[in-house]
DNA sequence: TCCATATTTTGCACTCAGTGCAAAATAATA
DNA sequence: TATTATTTTGCACTGAGTGCAAAATATGGA
């Protein structure tokens, strides 16, 4: 503990090279066996060996089996909350949510975003943990909207936050099952214009 | 499997009531260890033998350990799809929804639930799978809404489905939060005035 | 280059959840 | 009571995840 200045620095020694060297083979592994095996007739065995290291190791880089998947997913709360820094002066907090998710959207990669969609849904507990990621993202874009209009109600802002998340989720949702024919976008703008119409 | 006429009965002979009885026992077993203990350091072994039954006997009731508590959780969006039916003619859905949510608050039992609320929280994959039912009760409240405004734009409804589920979330949290003194209703109506504002 | 130290990897032994199978115990029925 | 259907149990097994301590490897300085 004498070593690492109190953490913050990425360092690029040899050591931090290969430590994220094999937290990609690991990754890669487990995606690998996951679609051509399903994910529960994975076992860790079998990622640590595709992955070059001992059963024990893989815990030193993942918590548990589900975290291969989790980990890939985006931070969609933290992305929001960023993308609200941009808002307009005097902007409503609903048209801000509006054009930060716009924002947000130009930067996905679609096709990896399906294919790891599809292997979620192949397990019950990483289904769960995931639709729960929800919940966390909810209270992300809260606390951002409670920051930067700090004179609206709290309880409306609860409510936008509520629908951020909410649209995205059926959004993506309704662009995977027409198999990503119309841009993502236009769920989106669908589901906010109807918002008028409640 | 000459017997049980396509089941649909609720036969009471002695093994319907034995049954039910052994399924009573290990959740009461559960939750009196769970408690005491916490969630992670209870054994099934602990919970079978406090059941008076065999460990393996257990899985014959409940596929895991978790399902003893989510087997408690209320089926919400089943009750607000059944309380839509009590909508008043030309009444929007929200309206609708509001009004539902009244109704069925008035049957709850808050000690139980709060108390309940507390255990699930003291288990990472037991708050995950809870989170994740309340996707599924959204989903409910949906089909019920679409069938019961059939010319609405669905768009709409869903979004409304969102709120409904997640205002109770909200709520229900709030009420927890601040330890059940202002009656839960409040809390709703809170919510739903500040859907104008938004 | 070699040494002392910090970090990472590994093996091993363990606990616990959950499953498949077949035999034993118990209830229903005739 | 005898036959049949259902439930309970024991047993042996797989696989996730953890604690511990020793072995392997990287780092930084002399």
């Amino acid at each position: 503990m004498t070593n690492r200045k109190n953490s913050e620095r990425e360092p690029d020694g040899l050591r931090e090279r290969k430590r994220r060297d094999t937290h990609r083979r690991i990754t890669e592994a487990g995606l690998k066996l996951f679609s051509a095996r399903g994910f529960d007739a994975t076992t860790l065995d079998a990622i640590a060996a595709e992955a070059g290291i001992s059963r024990r190791t893989f815990f030193h880089y993942f918590r548990s089996k589900d975290d291969i998947l989790l980990s890939l997913q985006t931070g969609l709360g933290e992305s929001l909350a960023a993308a609200l820094a941009e808002r307009a002066p005097g902007q409503r907090p609903i048209a801000a949510l509006r054009q930060a998710m716009h924002a947000l959207l130009a930067a996905y990669a679609p096709d990896e975003l399906l294919a790891l969609d599809r292997l979620m849904l192949s397990s019950e507990a990483v289904q769960s943990r995931k639709q729960a990621t929800y919940l966390q993202d909810e209270a992300l874009v809260f606390a951002a909207l409670c920051a930067y209009w700090p004179e609206e109600n709290p309880a409306a802002l609860r409510l936008a936050a509520i629908l951020s998340i909410g649209i995205t989720r059926v959004s993506m949702e309704a662009w995977r099952s027409g198999d990503g024919q119309r841009p993502l976008a236009q769920y989106v703008d669908d589901y906010f214009d109807a918002l008028a119409g409640i």
